[in-house]
RNA sequence: GGCGCGAUAGCCAAGUGGUAAGGCAAGGGUCUGCAAAACCCUUAUUCGUCGGUUCGAUCCCGACUCGCGCCUCCA
């Protein structure tokens, strides 16, 4: 069975593969760089990793497409607050985010894009959906007339049929004719940045950026968009109304959304205090790849529960995966093949494989990890786990940490070198040869002080960093 | 009010019209000089409540309860 996804827009899962040749066309909303990112908005961008990932375990090509939006009210009243030009304002917190990002192993779209550096293509839409009738001017703006486009409500599944064009409503601080319609292009206020264009003086709305980029890069049709399931509506529905309204085609075939993130059972938020940026969770002394296993593990259309009990049961899990990569690894093995083993090795890598092909269940996918693992440590501690077994096992891993990639540590600054430790361990295995296990076990008091982790086996010593 | 999602063991969380994956935690073992690692056993006769369909429902339908999201710039 190939790939399927759940489509927002037809509210079904559906077999997904690329229109032309073997390359997907995605896009995804990227972050306002307003503020640092909190563990929300990571859920979202962790499952547009495990997303590109599997799309291209599945064979394809990517062409992925984020956004980075890099001016809105926000970024506009704090730069203004701290006296900062945008540019010196986004640019902090733009660096976080892509820092934010390679902890937590986030592959790279193939484009980066930023709102900034599309003012004129914006103001050119904006142009070609004045001269199309879909626009109208209020007090220097231009806002879009949603009466003019009849699919609106199209991905939300929301029925408008019953709300009343016409009623002067005043939000946001602009007039506009119908509550639903919205600024392509917003006029600017005294002392704030803005650009000289044919829309006006002032900057572009917030959908704007996304039809014109993805359009721009990818082509009027793109195969999948993706993001968070809040921006549905209206953004994805405002997005909709002006990319076929500028094209005259189908903006996407396929809309991906992520479910929310509650943290500890409740909605995220600063006023309860369990508000958290990546930065905060690890100054606790958390792993970025625990954080990035726990937001993994649960599958992306479900609700994710983020609790710190979480983070440490991630931890422990990885921890185990890691004794098992590290024993396949060490391990001296009998040369031959076990059959059962082998074929159990096959059966899992197959059922992970239609696991994450259905709709990316990487809870069931894990499930056929752990199978795994247990069968083989057992049939290793029995000594029944042979050489030809390895190649079987490391696949079923290899494949694993194509997804998930948590196997490998992210390496700690300083600490105990290498050779300070394998001395000590020498010594201490001289110590224990000796029967002097007061000395044995100071030595392995010491390591542990150091942050290292010793283990005795039938093949030696070995140890790991804690 | 409208649209949508969810409710499975102490916690996290799969899943199927025929009788409940996996992870973590807990208790008991095996192994070990002691540890660590690993493995074994135990922990849901039960899947929010009440009805219905069915030979049979946790899974299908209806109602209800509770929780959550969106309904103008929030992932």
């Amino acid at each position: 069975m190939p790939l399927r996804l759940y489509n927002t827009l037809t509210q079904e899962v559906q077999p997904f593969a690329p229109l032309n040749d073997n390359t997907v066309r995605m896009y995804t909303c990227g972050p306002t760089v307003y503020d640092f990112a909190h563990i929300g908005n990571f859920r979202t961008f962790v499952f547009f990793d495990l997303l590109r990932r599997w799309l291209r375990a599945s064979g394809f090509k990517l062409d992925h497409v984020m956004n980075i939006t890099d001016v809105d009210d926000k970024i506009i009243r704090n730069a203004v607050a701290q006296n900062k030009t945008l540019d010196e304002y986004t640019a902090i917190y733009t660096k976080a985010f892509l820092d934010d990002c390679a902890a937590l192993r986030l592959e790279k779209p193939e484009r980066l894009v930023r709102a900034t550096e599309h003012i004129k293509e914006m103001a050119d839409a904006i142009h070609k959906l004045e001269e199309g009738g879909y626009t109208y001017r209020s007090d220097g703006s231009v806002y879009f007339r949603i009466a003019k486009f009849k699919d609106y409500g199209k991905l939300s599944h929301n029925d408008f049929s019953g709300m009343v064009a016409g009623a002067r409503v005043d939000v946001d601080n602009y007039d506009k004719a119908d509550a639903r319609d919205f600024a392509l292009w917003k006029a600017a206020k005294p002392g704030e940045p803005a650009w000289d264009t044919e829309a006006g003086h002032g900057r572009p709305g917030w959908h704007i950026e996304c039809s014109v980029m993805a359009i721009q890069y990818l082509g009027a049709t793109l195969d999948l968009h993706a993001g968070g399931i809040d921006l549905v509506f209206p953004h994805h529905e405002n997005e909709i109304a002006q990319s076929e309204a500028l094209t005259g085609k189908p903006f996407a075939r396929f809309w991906v959304h992520s479910e929310f993130l509650l943290v500890e059972g409740q909605k995220m938020s600063k006023s309860l205090g369990n508000f958290y940026t990546l930065r905060d969770i690890f100054a606790r002394g958390i792993a970025p790849e625990a954080v990035r296993y726990l937001l993994a593990s649960v599958p992306y259309r479900k609700a994710l529960n983020f609790t710190f009990d979480g983070l440490a049961s991630a931890k422990t899990a990885i921890e185990r995966l890691r004794n098992f990569k590290f024993r396949l690894d060490s391990a001296k093995l009998a040369e031959g093949v076990n059959d059962k083993i082998a074929e159990h090795a096959a059966a899992a890598l197959a059922g992970f494989r239609a696991a994450m092909d259905d709709d990316l269940n990487t809870a069931e996918a894990l499930a056929f990890v752990f199978e795994f693992l247990r069968d083989a440590n057992t049939a290793l501690d029995a000594g029944e786990f042979m050489e030809g077994n390895l190649a079987g096992a490391n696949a079923l891993l290899d494949q694993f940490d194509a997804v998930f990639e948590v196997l490998k540590p992210t390496a700690a600054a300083g600490g105990i070198s290498e050779t300070d430790i394998e001395n000590l361990i020498a010594e201490r295995t001289a110590a224990k040869k000796a029967r002097n296990f007061a000395r044995s076990d100071e030595i392995r008091a010491q390591l542990l002080d150091a942050g290292v982790v010793i283990e005795d086996t039938k093949d030696g010593v070995r140890w790991k960093r804690k």
